[in-house]
DNA sequence: TCCTTCATGCAGTTTTTCTATATGATTGGC
DNA sequence: GCCAATCATATAGAAAAACTGCATGAAGGA
């Protein structure tokens, strides 16, 4: 790379423009300069290079046979930067980029992704369904949404909900549900990747995890959500996690009671880079849905099976 | 290309010595600029890209995701735009460009050309054998040689050596001449594409053409060359055409006179360019190379086999 | 012939870029 | 644990570059 140093670059952008469009008066339209401006740049480009690329012959500009290759190369050259930024400007403006746990992201984000493609036309959302929290500063990502106590450091932080447990299970299971002590009587289905415990829920009413019975588990939260669907057991959700069974009558909910689980969902970005439109939409916009979400949560627990003690 | 109307490229390309070089200082060193200019190019270059290329942690300079895919295609970008520079002024230091005549190239120039490369080392010829007179404004030579009366306009012209036309034939054949009039009857070798006509040199002993016999007719002067030191004729030949034959002794010259044609050798260069280093030193070589051709001529003539009149 | 289009020359102004220096922060050696 | 070196950034003034607007001259078309 050390030619170009000889070289004022916008005297080559401004000979590529001459060589591509013909006439000064047209290069200087593309430039968005005057056609003078254009001419002063060639000239002191051509002396810098040491030979002639164009001809003047009174009226107009003629390329050399030097310069037919030459520009050739300079415009192959000069597009592939005007791709690249091209790309980036489409990227940072059109296409939003969220990262967030594929749980989340199947259960509850997903479903949802069409009414966000109704609201934000012409916007395109890309997900990185990862577990591991991400650098919002060096990834590519635009947005993070991460379940914890919120304790990342040198990430902005917002608190979007709180994560709450509470025992869902099917139907059929429902019936044979009075009070929260019936729940030691019936199969359990484990989320044995997950931290989260029975106690936490079983505790509000004096009952203990260590009282129950054991059940199926599973290494993911999602098989064992299909299994407490198919009846097997009870299982301790969450909000994002059963809302869509709840909805449709797949799982019920016994119990109108929520533990919190001293989590929540937090949408995190980089602490340094100022927020961009885009951003700032998909946040109200998650905001909203999930204050929807909650809502319904409120209306499920007006209904829920069994009257709270 | 509307995308680059944005951005600086200079600072484009400080992006890109960074992302490459990994350091201010380095990128600094390869650009000819101090680090803190390159510091400011790239915060306002990141700045109009609309998103961030480097991560800043206290010491150092990484690349973001982002950045990684997009300086990639920036030196892509400039390494084109930096190897047509280069190969503009490799080409234009190097390389001479020059177009000729095909018999005068392989009759005379060709044999001459190491003694060329011995005395400019580094430099390469490129030959272009046409009969045409190329425009030396649009087309890729450095120079061209042309034999005629010098009258083409909008280029330089510098005479290198007034043509002359004379007998040669083989020494056979010499032995049968001892003043001009004998060779009306000798079998004659025609060049039929040359304008050159035997009455400008007959015409000094007031002879003529038309008193000539016949004889064999080559649409080349190379072939017609070949016939007569074959012995099959006399033939009318200039300077640079029978000098290796003459000075081999394959041809011989039977009298020493020569008669001007009205034309030279013109050297062409372009009115409009200013003369390059390597166009005035081929000029000069090719200046004593004449010169010492023409002493050669000057010693021939003085062993004439015939005596002048 | 007149009018339009084209490239270039020029002077002054605006914009950009650079240098030099200071600052804060981190790393590595001793 | 401290010192020196390295690194990026900030700032202000200086230097360089690019741009505008207009004038000029040359060529082609109606």
């Amino acid at each position: 790379m050390k030619e170009l140093n000889r070289i004022h670059l916008n005297g080559l952008r401004a000979l590529e423009a001459v060589g591509r469009l013909g006439t000064l008066a047209r290069a200087a339209g593309e430039l968005g300069v005057s056609a003078g401006a254009v001419s002063q740049q060639i000239i002191k480009t051509e002396a810098q290079l040491g030979r002639p690329v164009f001809v003047r012959k009174g009226r107009g500009l003629t390329v050399t046979d030097f310069g037919e290759r030459f520009l050739a190369r300079l415009t192959a050259g000069f597009r592939t930067l005007d791709e690249a930024v091209a790309s980036a400007q489409r990227h940072a403006d059109t296409v939003l980029t969220i990262s967030v746990a594929p749980v989340f992201a199947s259960k509850w984000l997903v479903p949802r992704l069409d009414r966000y493609s109704r609201a934000n036309p012409g916007m395109r959302l890309r997900l990185d369904a990862t577990v591991d929290l991400v650098d919002p500063d060096v990834s590519d990502i635009d947005v993070a949404i991460r379940v914890g106590p919120g304790e990342w450091p040198n990430v902005k932080l917002d608190k979007l909900l709180d994560q709450e447990v509470f025992p869902v299970c099917a139907p059929e299971l429902a019936a044979r549900i009075a009070e929260p002590a019936d729940l030691l009587g019936l199969p359990v289905v484990f989320d044995s990747n997950s931290v989260l415990k029975w106690d936490s829920w079983l505790g509000l009413f004096g009952l203990s995890e260590k009282d129950m019975q054991g059940g199926s588990s599973f290494t993911d939260a999602a098989l064992a959500l299909d299994a407490a669907i198919a009846g097997q057991g009870v299982m301790l959700a969450w909000q994002t996690l059963a809302y869509y069974p709840l909805k449709t009558g797949a799982l019920v909910m016994p119990f109108r009671e929520r533990a919190r689980t001293g989590n929540s969902y937090w949408l995190v970005t980089s602490s340094t880079r100022r927020e961009e439109p885009k951003v700032a939409r998909f946040k109200n916009w998650l905001r909203a849905e999930l204050a929807e979400t909650e809502r319904d949560f409120e209306l499920l627990a007006q209904n829920a099976a069994v009257p709270r003690l």
